[in-house]
DNA sequence: CTTCCATACCTAGTGTTGCTAGGTATGGAA
DNA sequence: TTCCATACCTAGCAACACTAGGTATGGAAG
């Protein structure tokens, strides 16, 4: 489980440039450190997700020698998108630490 | 949201000894630093779901002068449970901070 | 004394989310 | 030619947190 922060984690991995759902996964579990081995089920949807929302722009390719391909690459409502979600992530972390931190009550 | 956390969350507040519901959402309203200002139906469904899971006990207590309140506690799975979702939520916190973090691809 | 608010509990139902479990198709290697 | 890795897709499910209601009581304000 992912726990909502999926978008941003997907946007981040297209910060670099345009990449296909495939290579998606790979950098995800990659940068992740293979935590995040995510099923296709949860990223195909995700994209398209994020497509509708305007987050995420696409297109085909069908290149001299491979298969085709959907290329995904952010938006300028994507990379807005992508700050707000590194900014909600950070406060969301801080108080979860504050709140597992096993410290006395306040009073 | 609190994306699949919120149960090491209340585990935690109940670390320093018992309390009823409302003095949960208060509890993890004041640590949060006033980020979790959570709804009454966030919290009761919690509070059965981890009672049926054996994670908490509970009692009802009518104090002299007061109302009937239902006093939560820790089980020792509770609090076994609560170690492993700190463990948990510091692999999930990594990962996801790896992830976000705008570096260049691995090739 | 009555009215109202804060306390204190509860639940049915809803929307979102991530995942399971299927399916299709192709290029390249064995 | 057979098989695997690549590459895409979707329907449906289960879990979760929340909305939106409801009940009841103690104490303060008028």
């Amino acid at each position: 489980m992912l726990k909502g922060h999926l978008d941003a984690i997907v946007l981040a991995a297209l910060e670099n440039g345009p990449a296909h759902g495939y290579a998606i996964i790979e950098a995800i579990k990659s940068r992740s450190g293979g935590t995040f081995d995510l099923p296709e089920g949860t990223i195909y949807p995700a994209l398209h997700r994020l497509e509708q929302a305007g987050l995420l722009s696409s297109s085909w390719t069908t290149p001299p020698s491979g298969r085709k391909r959907r290329i995904y690459a952010l938006t300028k409502t994507g990379t807005t998108r992508l700050a707000e979600g590194r900014k909600a992530w950070s406060r969301f972390a801080k108080a979860v630490e504050a709140s597992l931190g096993g410290r006395a009550w306040p009073a």
